[in-house]
DNA sequence: ACTGAATGTTGACGCTGACAACTTCATATT
DNA sequence: AATATGAAGTTGTCAGCGTCAACATTCAGT
């Protein structure tokens, strides 16, 4: 499945027998070879030198472009959530209704994770986010780009009718998108790490859990506590 | 925080001055080391033979007792189920009721990955599920005990009262379960990955999150599909 | 034409996971 | 009691890894 060289094809390159000493476009090439890796091994566990070798490039020359090995993996994640964020953007102008367009992006959402799972590890699996660093901007503006899609079609297609955007209603929309968030989230996840079907088909799935937790919103919208309420005195 | 010797307590070791050939109990000492680096350093990147130092050990010791590093870091995950399991067992004997006890428990399962993120990470951050081993034998045996726990106190104290446990019922059911644990499953990634919050207290946040799924639920019970059924084809 | 910064290369270092061969010791059988 | 057996721990070794330092090549601006 797929040749392992050739795989610089970002230039023209001229003379095939002889590269040009400088490379081009290696960044670039250097994150997709990994892509291309993650899709190929399902695993994280690929070295910076195996990655040279793919761009046919020597060990070190990677460090001309990132500093460190977790450098290039955060650019991997992050050009991840570019790839999520694209697919969802794609899926939802197939569809004029707000209703229609989250769930067809919570579809993409998922898709994404269940047919990248070691991607969506990256992405999210925390190995990024040590004690020491937090998330890393280059990733932090990736994801927020996604977070920002996301939010604006979960309030469109199923908030918002029950919720109108004021600021009174800040809480509550935030909880909800939370709530939705949290739910595709997790959801992918048990499915990309195998802990749920893969029997059932996902995007159904997706959907009658959706429906479900937007008719709890629509029935009684979760209040976001300001700090004191807590649980569980509901009456039983 | 903690000594990085005397880790050795677990045999009563008549001399102290000196330890015998044969160490009595390494398994366990090299998963509680390892558990212990992951709650200093909330980081996978340690190394097998870090791990033998601190049991005070030769680096190719733990190679007795397990196969490879996965197998170790396997062990580790499955240690991880049960400390969650016993947890959440441990939360729920507190209270009587059984909408209560489905609170604690999903309160104490959020904290539990809360404030292990790097263990929680290699419990379901899919490091282990490479492509060609499924979910090991072990981890699989511990997880399965979480799961048969989280779904029976779900049922009993959110979804039982709107859907009686009938054989008939069981679609939904499974769906109602499957809804929650997504849910809370990411919500707690959200959480321990730094995506959302800390600023909200994450008790409450979910408490309310799960009060508006269980409302969904009860309002209108999401059904699994039989393998037809796709969303958005409700009136918008 | 020259200089300096990018970019790529070579060589080295310590650490790691893993394997093989050897040592120690507890136990089971004779 | 003597001894064979094998589990548990040790030492030695190996290739591969991430990273650093020093050097080579090329491009861009003067």
């Amino acid at each position: 499945m797929g040749g392992n060289s050739e795989v610089c094809r970002a230039m023209p390159r001229p003379q095939p027998h002889e590269r040009p000493y400088h490379h081009g476009d290696l960044r670039r090439v250097i994150v997709e070879a990994a892509l291309e890796i993650l899709r190929e091994t399902q695993s994280l566990e690929f070295s910076l030198r195996e990655l040279a070798r793919r761009a046919d490039v020597s060990h070190n020359a990677p460090y001309k472009h990132f500093a460190d090995k977790r450098e290039l993996l955060e650019a991997v994640s992050a050009e991840g959530f570019e790839m999520l964020t694209k697919r969802m953007a794609n899926e939802i102008a197939s569809f004029r209704s707000p209703r229609e367009q989250l769930f067809a992006l919570l579809r993409a959402y998922i898709d994404h994770g269940v047919e990248n799972p070691a991607l969506y590890s990256l992405m999210f699996g925390g190995y990024l986010t040590g004690p020491n660093h937090g998330r890393p901007a280059i990733e932090l503006a990736a994801a927020e780009k996604t977070k920002v899609l996301l939010a604006g079609v979960i309030i469109a297609g199923g908030v918002g009718r029950a919720v109108p955007h004021t600021s009174r209603n800040e809480r509550k929309i935030a909880g909800a998108v939370l709530a939705c968030w949290s739910l595709v989230h997790g959801l992918t996840l048990l499915l990309a790490d195998g802990l749920v079907g893969p029997n059932e088909k996902s995007g159904a799935l997706a959907d009658s859990l959706v429906q479900g937790l937007l008719n709890g919103l629509a029935a009684e919208l979760p209040v976001l506590p300001p700090g004191t309420w807590v649980g569980p005195q509901i009456p039983d």
